[in-house]
DNA sequence: CTCAAATCCGACGAAATCACTCGGGATTGA
DNA sequence: TCAATCCCGAGTGATTTCGTCGGATTTGAG
């Protein structure tokens, strides 16, 4: 899901390839990927080579707005939505004091969220690459290195 | 659900009057209620004339306790739970670093939740209390604060 | 004593959601 | 041309959520 953007950092990545690191469905990522896409947050290229990349730095994709992409305008409740358009007036709204609450549910998730990029989820040590090694490959060399495979 | 505790404040509520009064069927309440009562927030009284009451002073019972009741431990995702016997390490839980942030996320839920009583969710008229009834009235009072039991 | 009001309790069911699959079509580089 | 890759709508199966049902038990009042 998220972890999709962690990869990256310079060149497209292919749905095959986080698919493989991830351990998860091909078919899955591509719905998950396309809401990512229909929000701005990626870019695809088709064809022979192509794949997906961020649009922005890691470090300038806040985490709420990846999650709103992924999963819908914040809310806790339906009557506590992030978006106005989407406000559902429940039946008891009047009476109903509880949806103070959920407010302030709300409010702690989407600080909590805006108060993380991608950036804070990718692992350190992948960040810095030798520009000369090409990222696709390592896959699972067993003899090559020996110190990096760890996750 | 949580609006039952509301209507307390002196004597016992039945489930009839509860359920009129929130346009909720009974019988769906008697489940909520029941959890309530496992987790020691309501007593019920059994019987002609019984009914459910608060164990506390709303004022005195967090929101989150009472959301713990109902719907178990805080927890975004299943990896980050509020508690410990039900940890569940997730598969992928070695290179998950998503994990910190339903962490984040988790925390912040409770610090808002464990923030509100059921007294900052009644209805403000209702809550003058007439100090010559004592309910069940300030059991967990640690310093005899004379100002209410007078005796 | 009897009866009705109420709680207790386990099981069942329908609807929504989630995670995922399927099957094909469209684009592009080699 | 051919294979890699994205595009996209529809469908499926498990789980959760909300709610129902039927009956047993307890208790106060007449």
């Amino acid at each position: 899901m998220v972890q999709l953007g962690r990869h990256y950092g310079q060149g497209p990545a292919s749905l095959a390839e986080i698919a493989a690191e991830e351990d998860l469905p091909r078919a899955y990522l591509e719905q998950l990927v396309m809401s990512l896409r229909d929000a701005g947050l990626v870019v695809s290229t088709r064809g022979a080579h192509g794949g997906y990349e961020l649009t922005r730095r890691p470090d300038a994709i806040r985490m709420s707005d990846v999650l709103r992409a992924l999963e819908g305008p914040i809310a806790p409740m339906i009557c506590a939505t992030d978006d106005p358009e989407h406000a559902v007036l429940c039946d008891r709204s009047s009476r109903c004091t509880v949806n103070l609450l959920w407010v302030r549910v709300r409010d702690a998730i989407a600080g909590a969220l805006d108060g993380m990029t991608l950036a804070d989820l990718v692992p350190p040590r992948v960040i810095q690459l030798d520009p000369a090694v090409d990222p696709i490959a390592v896959p699972t060399a067993p003899t090559a290195n020996g110190a990096l495979t760890s996750s």
